[in-house]
DNA sequence: GACGTTACAGTTTTT
DNA sequence: CTGTAACGTC
């Protein structure tokens, strides 16, 4: 009857780990020492204990992560899940929302705001204000919001109290939208607990088990929230809350991830049980080797001494190629032929780089060579305008108060809604202290004398909210006629607004692009058939979908139907999305001064450097067997070229981490070709007494 | 008034 | 490649 047998399967540590379900517990688990087995053991070891699925929360942090958690406890427990939790925090707060958030005076229609919905309120506020925007870094803007929201920063006190009007703007703007930021997706529910010790009580009556992963990653507000509902509520009762993390591994600082979380959590609840994984399984002892060199010159740690019973090994490979092209071409031929000669799979592989913007050249490469791969990161499938725009139909079906949706679509494809009509709801809206829908639902019957501006364009606002209140009703109305799924509604919306004439006529001097963007609307639609088709989404509506989409951002790309190719696919992403993978073979490429480390995030401080060392560390422990290092010795720095003629390359240098790998792990491939300037010369003598 | 053309700027990492 | 602002045309 049970399929679980933890003695068996777990070394002591781990099972100490997975049995240890009452009180606060703190696993400090090294890379590749089976920390998400350990978890999704501990999950199917409660659900056999007889524990209840709607008791135990376990907060992930990617969407990818809770997905793999939740498949993994299935497989362990051959339960079907019904009311497990696992989700990331921003979806668990989501899910609050949705049912509590009245309480606050937002609506439950609520819309979530990506960073582009975000730049574009923060841009209106900052006119509202009268404010210019040029030379305002709305990136930046965003940033201090954020941090003031966060309770980071006050106005004032390192933030800049000239924005703080502009703030206010925006902070009404969201209210007025009936619209959330990713920020409101974690203070909100905190404020909604603390405010409401009713509700606060309710959950935490509910979970009596919680389990948070990644908890270096943990920000000062994540780790509010969880503390609010893993508190224990009387003297002697119960906290069961474990948490799993690896001070090593935190690479999110710039987001506010603090791992001095560890020593908060061992203040906040006392008798903390401490285990430590400290057996690596996953990698040979030469990568482990190099990782450990490399990070031993990390000062801020809590150290620890990884080790595995791998011995040996093959060596790192470290190659030179002259342009990253070259280097894409490299790793293409390379995984070929690996593929060929070692009969690997293509999900073998996982090529990491340090920015998105790397994608592009490595994945003409993969695209030449013939290589199957997928991209986890770069411009995400739901940042494409194409796909913006529709589901923007979607938002303002959903919320027609979402006015940064609402303006997005209002005029695309053109139906003669221009500036000026524009201009005259935002005004009316203003004067209403309303959303643009409403003004336009004022305007829309009005007599002609009272509202002359907008004479003109009635009828053009008269349609689109027919237009939009037919979908609605379609969709959600109860009237569904035609008892059509919402990925039917979706193309009977895309073929009603002429989205492919729109879009022949947009890139008309590219036909290729545009029926590439059609292509990816297709895919979209597929995508909702494979959401609304799996037979345990027992709710395949609208706001469901929406709610799942808005989460989800690189590291996952829209659904994709089951049947892969037997041999998968290569992975390409960034050394972020890749944290908590594994793969036998690793590329890291571009392992250059300036980008790993990167040079933006060295000009932001000194303490920086570590976390770019962590992330260094980071992409050498996703390696099992095999690990290879490219440096080129030129880059193309801007993307932009102003003459064809002139090429934006300069030389690259070393990355400094790649010294602090131990020189006999590695095989040194001299460049084929050597540079023209002397001081080059100079350099790859010192490398190559370095590696020789 | 709407819409087409042009010039111009901006890319670290993610929920 | 995308989004914005400014200008000229219909």
């Amino acid at each position: 009857m049970s399929r679980l047998n933890i003695e068996a399967e777990l070394n002591g540590p781990q099972l100490e780990a997975v049995s240890a379900l009452e009180g606060p517990v703190l696993i400090i688990a090294g890379a590749g020492s089976g920390k998400t087995r350990v978890i999704a053991y501990r999950i199917a070891y409660m659900l056999e204990k007889g524990i209840p699925q709607s008791a135990i929360l376990a907060l992930t942090f990617t969407n990818k992560a809770a997905r793999e958690m939740e498949s993994r406890v299935r497989e362990l427990s051959g339960k079907k899940l019904q009311s497990l939790t696992v989700s990331t925090f921003h979806s668990f707060g989501v899910r609050i929302l949705r049912e509590e958030i009245e309480k606050l005076g937002y609506r439950k229609n609520f819309s979530i705001y990506d960073e582009t919905d975000r730049n574009q309120l923060i841009r209106d506020s900052l006119r509202e204000c009268r404010l210019s925007v040029d030379g305002v870094d709305l990136y930046k803007l965003g940033q201090i919001f954020s941090n003031v929201k966060i309770g980071r920063l006050r106005w004032g006190e390192g933030a800049d109290s000239g924005f703080e009007r502009v703030y206010g703007e925006y902070q009404n703007g969201l209210k007025v939208y009936n619209a959330l930021d990713f920020d409101d997706l974690l203070v909100l529910p905190i404020q909604l607990f603390e405010e409401h010790p009713e509700i606060r009580g309710k959950y935490r009556t509910r979970y009596r088990y919680i389990m948070v992963d990644e908890f270096q990653d943990t920000s000062l507000i994540q780790y509010r929230l969880m503390r609010l509902l893993a508190e224990a509520d009387s003297p002697g009762g119960n906290c069961n809350i474990c948490v799993v993390g690896d001070d090593d591994q935190s690479i999110y600082s710039w987001r506010g991830a603090n791992y001095e979380n560890i020593l908060m959590f061992e203040r906040d609840f006392p008798g903390v049980r401490e285990i430590k994984l400290e057996q690596n399984y996953r990698s040979t002892t030469t990568i482990l080797e190099a990782a450990n060199g490399v990070i031993s010159n990390n000062t801020n740690r809590k150290g620890k001494t990884l080790w595995s019973g791998n011995t040996g090994g093959k060596p790192i490979e470290l190659f030179h190629p002259q342009t990253e092209s070259d280097e894409a071409d490299f790793i293409a031929r390379r995984i070929r032929e690996l593929c060929l000669r070692e009969r690997r799979n293509y999900d073998d592989f996982g090529v990491l780089i340090r920015t998105n913007s790397m994608t592009r050249a490595i994945e003409e490469a993969f695209l030449a060579e013939n290589l199957p791969y997928q991209v986890s990161g770069g411009t995400s499938f739901f940042q494409r305008k194409e796909i913006k725009d529709i589901l923007s139909y979607l938002r303002v079906i959903g919320n027609a108060d979402d006015d940064v949706n609402l303006l997005r679509i209002i005029n695309t494809p053109r139906r003669g809604i221009g500036k000026t009509m524009i201009s005259v709801i935002t005004d009316l809206a203003r004067k209403n202290h309303s959303s643009l829908w409403d003004a336009m639902g004022r305007l829309r019957y009005a007599p002609d004398t009272l509202f002359p501006d907008a004479a003109k364009g009635r009828a053009e606002i008269d349609h689109f909210m027919n237009l939009i209140e037919f979908y609605r009703n379609e969709i959600l109305g109860s009237q569904n006629r035609k008892g059509w799924h919402l990925s039917q509604q979706v193309r009977s919306l895309t073929d009603n607004i002429d989205y492919w004439s729109y879009l022949m006529s947009e890139y008309s001097k590219n036909e290729k692009i545009a029926h590439w963007k059609f292509l990816n609307i297709e895919s979209l639609i597929r995508s909702i058939e494979t959401w609304e088709s799996n037979p345990d989404n027992l709710n395949p509506t609208l706001y469901p979908y929406l709610n799942r989409i808005s989460l989800i951002t690189s590291g996952d790309g829209p659904d994709e139907g089951p049947d892969e190719g037997a041999r998968g696919k290569v992975n390409l992403m960034t050394i972020h999305a890749a944290k908590g993978l594994e793969f036998p073979v690793v590329f890291i490429a571009g392992a250059e001064d300036g980008i790993i480390p990167h040079a933006r995030s060295l000009e932001e401080g000194d303490g920086n450097i570590e976390e770019e060392r962590r992330l260094f560390y980071v992409a050498i422990t996703r390696a099992r067997d095999k690990l290879f290092i490219t440096s080129c010795l030129r880059r193309r720095r801007a993307q932009f070229q102003k003459q064809a003629g002139d090429e934006p390359v300069a030389d690259s240098r070393l990355s400094p981490f790649l010294a602090e790998i131990p020189g006999h792990l590695v095989e040194y491939h001299e460049p084929e070709k050597a540079l023209d300037a002397a001081e080059a010369e100079d350099f790859f003598a010192r490398i190559k007494s370095q590696f020789a």
